[in-house]
DNA sequence: CGGCTTTGACCGGCGC
DNA sequence: GCGCCGGTCAAAGCCG
């Protein structure tokens, strides 16, 4: 395991997946090698976002021209703006344009320079997996789960549907990476053949069926694995806490 | 008091 | 069929 060139400790935004972290951590550059989460692969469906993303998004901050008044803790903030999905966006603020209008974003689809063929990829997965059971994130599984586990109403699901999943691995001390989301904690397990167990979390917004689990490598501990699966299906409030005075200002003078 | 974490138990899938 | 293992539930406790 490398760490990425320059070794920066600036949080990462990874377009169109995760678009806001904060808690500073060094993501890790060598993508050839997928985690070896567990004995078995059970992970067969992740898709390691690694350096590319992380290489993209590091010259998606660079490439932004940004507003006088934003500082370099904004550009991260930014260069998530141009890479949130349109479906998480609020319906009620034409986002692109307005980010468009102030220079922060290219015609849509967004792609960021150089991203375009891991984003691909990545995209590729969600929409080959998410198609089978797309209609679970909107049923919500908060009824469902449960059901699912304690004898209760178990009648048709008799193979759990894959949905698309997304792993990377930071360096960080931390084992929570603030991704702007809530996430709401509801399991831990010891894993086999790792000394540290692994965590899993829900996405706390009602409608949204977001979980990922963080697990330490087993060979090297110091790396934190995050595995995401399922796609938000709402905005990142911290990011739109941090964009809201931006764009309260790009509103005022997309009215010129 | 609501939201969150902890933790033991339960369940299904899978390999043998 | 059995046991292992990963994933999830849910009660209990903690915390602001």
């Amino acid at each position: 395991m490398e760490n990425l060139e320059g070794g920066d400790n600036e949080a990462h935004a990874l377009p169109g997946l995760f678009p806001y972290f904060s808690v500073p951590s060094t993501p890790v550059l060598d993508a050839a090698a997928p985690p070896s989460l567990s004995s078995d692969d059970s992970n067969q469906h992740s898709t390691f976002v690694t350096a590319a993303l992380q290489q993209a998004a590091a010259s998606a901050c660079s490439n932004l021209q940004l507003p006088p008044q934003l500082g370099p803790g904004d550009q991260l903030a930014a260069a998530a703006a141009t890479t949130v999905p349109p479906m998480i966006l609020p319906p009620m603020v034409d986002w692109s344009s307005l980010l468009q209008q102030a220079g922060l974003m290219g015609p849509p689809p967004v792609m960021i320079p150089g991203l375009q063929q891991h984003a691909a990829a990545a995209a590729a997965v969600q929409l080959d997996e998410s198609g089978e059971n797309d209609g679970e994130a909107a049923s919500g599984s908060s009824g469902g789960g449960k059901e699912k586990a304690k004898g209760g109403g178990r009648s048709g699901n008799k193979k759990k549907a894959s949905r698309p999943r997304f792993a990377f691995q930071t360096r960080s001390a931390n084992d929570i990476l603030d991704d702007g989301y809530r996430w709401r904690k509801y399991g831990q397990k010891a894993v086999k053949n790792s000394a540290h167990p692994r965590s899993y979390y829900r996405c706390t917004h009602h409608t949204c069926n977001v979980k990922k689990q963080v697990q330490r490598l087993a060979k090297d501990t110091s790396i934190v694995v995050t595995t995401y699966e399922g796609v938000h299906n709402h905005p990142c409030e911290k990011l739109m806490e941090a964009l809201s005075p931006i764009l309260k200002q790009l509103q005022f003078l997309s009215q010129f």
